[in-house]
DNA sequence: TAATTTAACTTGTATTTACAAGTAAACTAT
DNA sequence: ATAGTTTACTTGTAAATACAAGTTAAATTA
């Protein structure tokens, strides 16, 4: 059984200001509403209110000036925890695709698994799947992903079809993507690559590895993806 | 002249605790002192000592656990604001050097620039000026800089040489990076880039266009980096 | 001895209060 | 009309306080 756990008020309206944002009830340019006037508005105090806006601002989604406000930024299309924006053009809103390649299967885990494994992730096994991400009908990514079998009941049965592994990984079992590591290097297309995103043989491919931390501190995501950059690039605030 | 402005309370803890970790007094698995500890320590209140830890933790320094502490994170080698790990090994502590491919000069904007300028940026023309730096005595990154020049009074006469460009900005200009946007690509090198970075033509390169924000609001960083990513990585935090 | 409970720590969330400092528009004196 | 000043906003920094919740190890109990 899971515990829902009342939802901290910095965190609600955290999620409610993120939603007005990528909804474009706040555009690029705005300002927020004042500190003070969200506390009114949802009944907190200052810092409550300046906790949830420092949240938006280190993610991005804002940036604050002294004596003037919440300032929106421009936020780009996001897939999965990767942003990509067009090289003429933003991504707006053209259509995303998810192919499964292979069905996420229970195995071993690699003998050179690109990063290092703690004893009970080697004990577990891992589960495995491949995955090529479309926008716009061109094939992007190659996305091939690595979970620790730790307390993920019946995954390999669930339906990865059209919903996100993250969003699967949410909803059934309550894990979220806290931060995480990432290695990023230019490389060759090799054969398998090429035929997946439609490319020549040699072509430079984007190539990344990234270990990702969740809420649980034992459960690690490990996932290495090659993305087409020709037309779109990987987009990333700092 | 320059105003000093008293440094706050909290961030000059946050210098301290940062300094500890990147010198190693801290290393990578060690819990800092407790909340209350650092408290006694430095004469301050939680929630400052709480600001400076969050402010860390944004950073990718440390990770807190609830019950538990503040765990100081590895952190990688970093060239700018560019972190690199080496494929087989950590970078460690090995040389780091510069070499000055275009010393700054005061020109035009490029006509098709990667980003968008504002009036006040184009009206004022950018200082341009190239370099490769080494590890190892390899070369790695191929760097083009562009900024706009507003405020920046006879900065094409200063030694880059042997400092860093942000530390003359931060040193003589008190401009500080606050944060910033970048496009990340594979290409393939050319001609140019091939023959700076030791490369075969058409040998896959990174690419990474990056928009700087400072601490002056009219005022942006930019940079183009061409970086041999065979046997480092770019490595980040998210 | 082994399992359980308790206590003493840790960080997380939240309120209240106060003043500092930056911004922009309204106001005032020239 | 314009330059300078005031004023009313904005966010930034900082304190004192309280309780919730997760972690760990010592103390207690079966």
């Amino acid at each position: 059984m899971v515990t829902p756990k009342s939802i901290p008020q910095y965190k609600r309206l955290y999620e409610i200001l993120r939603k007005h944002i990528s909804d474009g009830v706040y555009m690029e340019g705005d300002l927020l509403p004042s500190e003070n006037e969200l506390c009114k508005l949802y009944g907190m105090t200052r810092p409550t209110v300046r906790q949830s806006l420092s949240t938006l601002a280190n993610e991005g989604y804002i940036k604050k000036r002294q004596g003037k406000g919440s300032i929106v930024n421009h936020f780009p299309r996001e897939i999965g925890i990767l942003s990509v924006s067009g090289t003429t053009s933003a991504v707006g809103d053209r259509k995303l695709k998810t192919m499964i390649i292979a069905k996420p299967v229970l195995m071993q885990w690699p003998a050179d698994f690109m990063f290092t494994l703690t004893e009970l992730e080697k004990e577990s096994g891992c589960i495995y799947m491949e995955r090529v991400r479309f926008l716009d009908d061109v094939p992007i990514f190659y996305d091939i992903s690595y979970i620790a079998n730790i307390n993920l009941p019946r995954i390999t049965a669930r339906q990865f079809e059209n919903r996100s592994l993250f969003q699967i990984l949410r909803d059934s079992y309550r894990i979220e993507i806290k931060g995480g590591d990432q290695r990023i290097k230019a490389i060759p297309a090799t054969a398998k690559i090429s035929r997946y995103l439609h490319l020549k043989r040699e072509q430079p491919v984007l190539h990344l590895e990234r270990k990702m931390e969740t809420n649980n501190p034992d459960l690690f995501l490990y996932s290495s993806i090659f993305c087409n950059t020709e037309k779109y690039s990987i987009f990333g605030r700092f």
